[in-house]
RNA sequence: UGGGCUAUAGCCAAGCGGUAAGGCACAGGACUUUGACUCCUGCAUUCGCUGGUUCGAAUCCAGCUAGCCCAG
């Protein structure tokens, strides 16, 4: 009797590839879409589709219907809102910058999903992620990159667990996007021209200010001073929610060269404002570590680091320290180490492990 | 009140008689399963105002207005 796997269907053109892999290659597969944020009565925007997109429901039906596959839609709004939509809100609250998917994918995606799937008798879930899973000599699971260096997607899966790897298929890291649009396309499944998914999945509009605006309005800090390095006042800004560290555009503050926000200080209520060589920073600290092709850091390490989705990676130098927290000692300087945001582990193409990042060298 | 200086887009700023550089900001687009960064495109029929000289003025002249500085 073959392994059962629950495919994680979105809707879109991956998890649908994905599906149809995994029946090729023997597997029970079990299609299921989970709803995550959209209500009910608003299934009718349509167009940008997010990973967890609003169309999601019935495209993912039409596929499964096409592989001839169970199919089977469950809710996950409740745990959607708690580990994720709450989560964004207080980080921004706090000063700090999310990461939404990353957080949806260890404890939506992964924990909730596994779980539910494992109780209806799966051995497996399985998504469309553009990332591999391999078991390593020492015994521990890891995310490989993509055979594609172009969609890489193992940044936002370095919190997986172990367990929850050791229950997980990622066909589609062996394939380009190019090659899952010509079998959707081959395969005549309706999502195969969808666009890829953007923006974050419950503010399709991509305007997170004001979704924060309308859900947390009474906890929003309100406007506050720009200062320079010195405590200049340059002039006001519309709140700490509305900034990252880095970040340029949107400041209204005409210096005669790019400025960049540097340091967010929820305190004060103050957004420092500084130079290009302000946002570079030679360390970089993170916390909540979890570690996934390597068990432990007991001694220091050199290792690629990624500071942010699409970051390239650049080369460090690891270090536990006493409070479990790990230092990255970069050879080159990185720009705009953001908290809140993840640092992600990498030894050639496996992900080492990862953290959040709390602080780097221009921050005390 | 005298004397001097300066007035060019939201900000800074080239221009010096030949038909308005550039930077910043801003807007739109590209890129992107987070926020950013980056890249591309757009952005003064007009030079404080009113007249004058000239084939032609932001550029020269006069007056007016405003701001700054020095005298007092």
């Amino acid at each position: 009797m073959g392994k059962t796997v629950v495919v994680g269907m979105s809707g879109g053109v991956d998890s649908s590839v994905a599906a149809y892999l995994l029946k090729k290659q023997g597997y029970d597969v079990i299609g299921v879409t989970m709803q995550i944020w959209q209500d009910e009565d608003e299934v009718q925007k349509e167009e940008n589709g997010g990973c967890c997109g609003l169309s999601a429901v019935d495209d993912a039906r039409r596929v499964a219907t096409i592989l001839d596959i169970p199919y089977y839609v469950m809710n996950f709004r409740k745990e959607f809102k708690q580990q994720v939509m709450d989560y964004f809100v207080e980080e921004y609250l706090h000063g700090r910058t999310p990461n939404p998917c990353i957080a949806c994918n260890r404890f939506v995606k992964w924990e909730a999903l596994l779980k539910r799937s494992m109780e209806i008798g799966a051995d497996y879930i399985a998504t469309g992620h553009y990332a591999r899973i391999a078991k390593l000599p020492n015994g521990r699971y890891a995310v490989k990159n993509s055979i594609t260096a172009a969609k890489d997607q193992t940044y936002a899966l370095y919190n997986l667990t172990q367990e929850q790897l050791s229950h997980t298929l990622m066909p589609i890291g062996e394939y380009t996007k190019d090659e899952i649009r010509k079998i959707a396309v081959d395969l005549k499944l309706p999502v195969a021209k969808k666009p890829d998914s953007q923006d974050i999945c419950f503010i399709p509009d991509g305007d997170y200010a004001t979704f924060l605006e309308k859900t947390v309005p009474e906890k929003l800090p309100g406007e506050g001073n720009f200062v320079n390095s010195d405590g200049t006042v340059l002039g006001r800004h519309k709140g700490i929610t509305h900034y990252t560290i880095g970040q340029r555009k949107g400041l209204n503050l005409s210096m005669g060269h790019p400025v960049f926000v540097s340091e967010i200080r929820p305190k004060t209520n103050e957004v420092v404002i500084g130079e290009d060589a302000d946002i570079r920073s030679n360390i970089v600290i993170c916390d909540h570590v979890n570690y996934m092709g390597m068990a432990d850091l007991e001694e220091p390490i050199k290792a690629l680091v990624k500071i942010r989705y699409g970051h390239a990676g650049s080369p460090c130098l690891l270090e536990k320290q006493e409070d479990g927290s790990i230092r990255c000692t970069f050879d080159e300087p990185v720009r705009a180490a953001t908290p809140g945001q993840a640092a992600v582990f990498y030894d050639n193409e496996y992900v080492l492990g990862g953290g959040t990042i709390c602080g780097n060298s221009k921050m005390k």
